[in-house]
DNA sequence: CCATAAACGAGACGGTACGTCTTGTCTTTCT
DNA sequence: AGAAAGACAAGACGTACCGTCTCGTTTATGG
């Protein structure tokens, strides 16, 4: 089992024994990067930075992660597990009420709320941005972050068109995405204001569309 | 506007004289700061490899960017007027053939090939990028880039509304995200893939809504 | 003596078992610390390469030496004693045949033979020049490594001074000196070439004086 | 001239331009240098520290020397070149009162009165040690540092043969050995003590020799 | 003959320093 | 006065070792 990384390839390091790791340490880590993140912004928080934060040393960080944004992209998802640990029993579902339209405004209202957070707000837009520049990290971003949520979203659709609330010719994938990309967008590239009338109007538009009927 | 600097206030520096400037200079920097963007990406992209490349002093960048991405910004602005300029004398207006929707879909089909060449994606990735993190930049990027756009696509929308294709009560502000917002995010952040099928889609799905008529 | 440890005072170490204590990692730490100062020289030898090489624990290096220097005077003194195992059964006597100038040569030959050993010269400078910066364990080798050689020519010396070809007067301390120190000087410092010729003259010079008579 | 460095060979570096070199920062580098090899020694004395105490970035000190050694040795260079300086105009000659005994004797006393001083003795030790392990430096040491002292002694020797008062046959180089190296194991070796009586020992022991005549 | 305690290999840890790279400023020299 | 050139103070990078501190795993009695 201790033999399962230096197996298959990179020979070029000896793969650190994870069933060693300090526990502490980690959590200080991902501490001391989501408070720099949004205390000093994404471009000035510094590996040195968080090590000397956190009380750790450089190579502690190096051993575990291959780079800043690897370290917060991780910092931000146990932030995310903690906060649906102390959510409950029943933490992540997409209501259904049988009403798509309340159920969907009721779901951005709430993404709303987390854009405004800033203990949410700086680290993600920093690892959005550099999934905007980096791929591999955008993809690790998309697959760990964002799939989830798009997934409950999906289910939700699917199950509006077995209630013959949405069209059957109707793909989830995309049609998910008149809810969430326009509010992506406005909020990463402040292209626009962002309220919740702005995100029911969106719902609206969406459901019925933009021709008259 | 080319005062904002020398403004009255600061009491700082003495103001560059802007008549004086090299116009060989800053045209040799633009280059070097695209090409570079291109070849070695954003992150990789200092501004002694660009005055180096740009066979000019660092000061020179230094006296007249305030840094790394005001410099590719005005480059990308550049390069962009560059292509009007060799576009010809009607350059830059929204097709309206009628169809609104045959239009949009057009105008999209040529935003994806836009977004598929290497000279476009690079520079325009690290800006965006850049400009989720840094509000400032990031809101200038949208004024001077993307706002010229999006004014062709609020009157083609009004266009429509005035024949009959579009609701009267919708915002077209808000409407045009429906076309735009999605293939962006899928884009810039690695979501799903693009193609002109999807853009397709996206136009169908927006126009005549989601739910069943 | 295995005691001077364990000495009553220091509260803070529970003092190693030597008689528990691995022969076998012993010499394999010998071995390696003396082959890594060979093979790369003694600043690039570091504790962690001493142990990787050897296959032991870095805490086992740390439980019975205090510094890298600590470790290579034990490992050049073994190697002086197996050396002297090896040698015979009447291993190291100064030469005595009646005449003192052709003993002396003979044994400054025979240094001068041992300083052109690699496997004598890479350690021997090593803890030389640690020697020269660290009192203490300058000292140390001094008493452990150049004293016993050293007593054998004070008492050559005597010999000499009863035979009378020595002055009574001289003090055989201070006589050793200039048939060891120029050597030593020239072999350390890099101030001059060494050879044959070379400790023939020193012995010539000493016992005559530079004086005509 | 501004090419000798170019011109010859590495492709690596560029070659710095030592007429815009900041003679205020070398001359802190000196000073700091200097004085924290006397303050903390010679191994906790680091490249970062000078800078710091220097008030100068590190890479002002890589750009100029090659090492710390390398720092120290020029340091050291300058400190007696300052020395000479201040000593006036006949800074540095053999005395020869025609009495080569005393003349080599009063010399020894002030290499004795200078080995106690401890602006000398920390950095010259330092040196001594690193030109043991690094027969490159070594050499440069001999070079710039002893052989001029050893030049003044050959002088005084090939006087003293001129006048009768040493043998014509002895090699000078061979025969200030007799004066200065055991002197010099004693210090950098700490083989014994160091006093004016040692060093006019030395002396007489040298030119009468030790056998009696 | 096994229990137990020490030494052992391994290597993660908090640190320090390394030598390199880039930043933004400053200075020199040329035009 | 702008520009090319590049030295400078500052400081982060990622790496290498330091010496300490666990971890299991031998190993070697001594109860």
């Amino acid at each position: 089992m201790a033999a399962q990384k230096s197996a298959q390839s990179a020979p070029g390091k000896p793969a650190p024994d994870s069933t060693r790791r300090s526990e502490k340490s980690r959590r200080a880590i991902y501490e001391a990067a989501l408070a720099l993140v949004v205390e000093v912004g994404y471009p000035k928080t510094t590996i040195e930075g968080i090590a000397a934060r956190a009380g750790v040393g450089k190579q502690t960080i190096y051993r575990w992660w291959s780079s800043k944004a690897d370290v917060l992209m991780e910092a931000f998802l146990d932030l995310g597990e903690q906060s649906l640990r102390e959510a409950g029993p029943v933490p992540y579902a997409f209501p259904d009420t049988g009403d798509l339209a309340a159920d969907v405004k009721g779901v951005l209202r709430a993404t709303v709320d987390q854009m405004r957070d800033p203990r949410f707000e700086a680290p993600s837009r920093a690892l959005a941005a550099e999934g905007v520049v980096n791929e591999q990290l955008g993809r690790e971003l998309v697959a760990k972050l964002m799939q989830p949520s798009l997934d409950l979203y999906i289910g939700r659709l699917r199950a509006a068109q077995d209630a013959g609330q949405v069209r059957p010719d109707i793909d989830p994938r995309i049609a998910l995405e008149f809810f969430i990309s326009p509010l992506a967008q406005r909020w990463l590239q402040h292209t626009g204001p962002i309220s919740y009338e702005y995100t029911d109007t969106l719902v609206d538009y969406a459901l019925h569309g933009l021709a008259p009927r």
